[in-house]
DNA sequence: CTTCTCAATTCACATAGACGAACGCAGTTC
DNA sequence: GAACTGCGTTCGTCTATGTGAATTGAGAAG
């Protein structure tokens, strides 16, 4: 993804070129993994020479490590303690964070805040079920908007033009339930949009069932939260119980909102 | 942290200014939270005009943010995306992750893995006590080493002449238990050599005591888990059990370190 | 021991960016 | 409403850095 953010046809913008490759370096090691110097400037399409004093510049930074042999490049140390205070600063998290253990509490499920990102989510927050059969994910994974309940809530608080322009023409199966048609994913979307919370089966995760909403922040909402629950342990109402959990965790952030003038 | 540039009494090593500038803006921010264009060129002693490109390129990133007024640049969310990236590639967290579920559930405490970095340690993960007396804790946040006991931990087995290095002439009292004196740390640091173990007492936390074992990773360990309980939930022979199932989670990864090759 | 391969590293030139100073724009203070 | 203050932005020059080609070094293969 990194790689060349490029805002689609705009402005070419006074770009600081060294700058923006390390921070492409590190989302590319990001998104793609480790590498070797000649590895990484074959991925990127940047000379070795060029990327050899960057590596350089950013080992010593701490940005990146390499591996005992010396020849892997990984990300360092550093990439963690900014995300920390990337956390601390939002105050989306910490107004809804009460609101996400009570949903956890309530429903005893793996819960998620997610946040929109380009065409992707990215997970803000959670809250991991006491059940030992739980989902794996974590702070800071993304995700396709388009294939979570938590995106598709999200997307279905935007116009149309948005939703179109995030889900993309062709979308590859994460699972054999993935919904892989562009007009079928729109038109749960829509669904999602009239229902007031988005829903997600087994599509990103087998086995599993994701409940979304967004929270009423801002008017263009970028946060949603999710909860996510194995097939198995639905039926017998429960999946109306977590619905209405959500929808009324949404209500209390919603009128918590009029009360306290927030951002 | 940021601005030493200059690596001490070595090489002058070719770096690469701007890319160090961007790498240095991160840790700035995260460091000493947000600012404005202006207020961040006076911290980090940069003119401005400079400044400018760069906070620009990395807004376009994804890097940065501003504020809803655009004025204040803080973290953008590509810091989140890039620490999970980071956990996922650690050989040691992979490897410690089951031992601390184990500790977790036993002593139903906050248990963390650390890591040294520099004179601090970073949380690299955690699991929370169910109880709802538990500290404020999160990966990624930085403490000074010496004053924890994850970190005497690890200091603990670090020859002399590092330890001496890593912990300063003068230390900021966090509360007022914390031990100010870096003879009294050194000889507390000494003791957890004796030992096999390091506590803390308050000195990082009123109310809480802390309990650290280095895990036997590697010939030089970086790396060391701690448990942390409020002292109200000490006594009975609590704080032995404890001890004991640190020590023996230690010994069960070393005995799976003989058998499997890992890295 | 020689040759191949794959890695990092260095060098000399063309270019991209750092810098200080000047400018534009709000909101405040007098 | 005029002078200030704090902010981001632009401009032209000097310098740092990106680049491709050449070099070194470590293993593996012959």
């Amino acid at each position: 993804m990194s790689q060349q953010t490029t805002t689609p046809g705009d402005a070419p913008a006074a770009t600081v070129k060294s700058a923006a490759r390390a921070l492409d370096l590190l989302d590319e090691i990001a998104a793609r993994g480790p590498g070797t110097q000649l590895q990484l400037s074959q991925r990127m399409g940047i000379p070795k020479s060029s990327l050899h004093a960057l590596v350089r510049t950013m080992v010593v930074k701490g940005w990146l490590e390499t591996d005992p042999t010396g020849t892997v490049y990984k990300l360092g140390i550093h990439a963690l303690v900014v995300s920390s205070a990337y956390l601390d600063g939002d105050a989306v998290l910490a107004q809804a964070a009460p609101v996400l253990d009570e949903v956890s509490a309530a429903t005893e499920e793996t819960v998620h805040l997610g946040r929109l990102d380009g065409t992707d989510v990215v997970y803000t927050a959670k809250r991991e079920s006491a059940h030992p059969l739980r989902m794996h994910s974590a702070v800071g994974r993304r995700l396709p908007a388009y294939s979570t309940a938590l995106g598709r809530a999200i997307l279905s608080e935007q116009p149309m033009e948005v939703r179109e322009a995030l889900v993309p023409d062709s979308i590859d199966a994460m699972t054999p339930h993935t919904t892989t048609r562009k007009a079928d994913v729109l038109t749960i979307i829509d669904e999602a949009a009239t229902q007031g919370y988005a829903v997600e089966s087994e599509e990103s995760c087998l086995g599993v069932r994701c409940f979304g909403v967004t929270l009423p922040f801002g008017r263009t909402t970028h946060d949603a939260m999710s909860v996510s629950v194995p097939i198995s342990r639905l039926g017998n109402g429960r999946e109306d119980f977590i619905i209405e959990t959500l929808l009324s965790a949404r209500a209390k952030l919603a009128s918590q909102r009029e009360h306290s003038t927030v951002r």
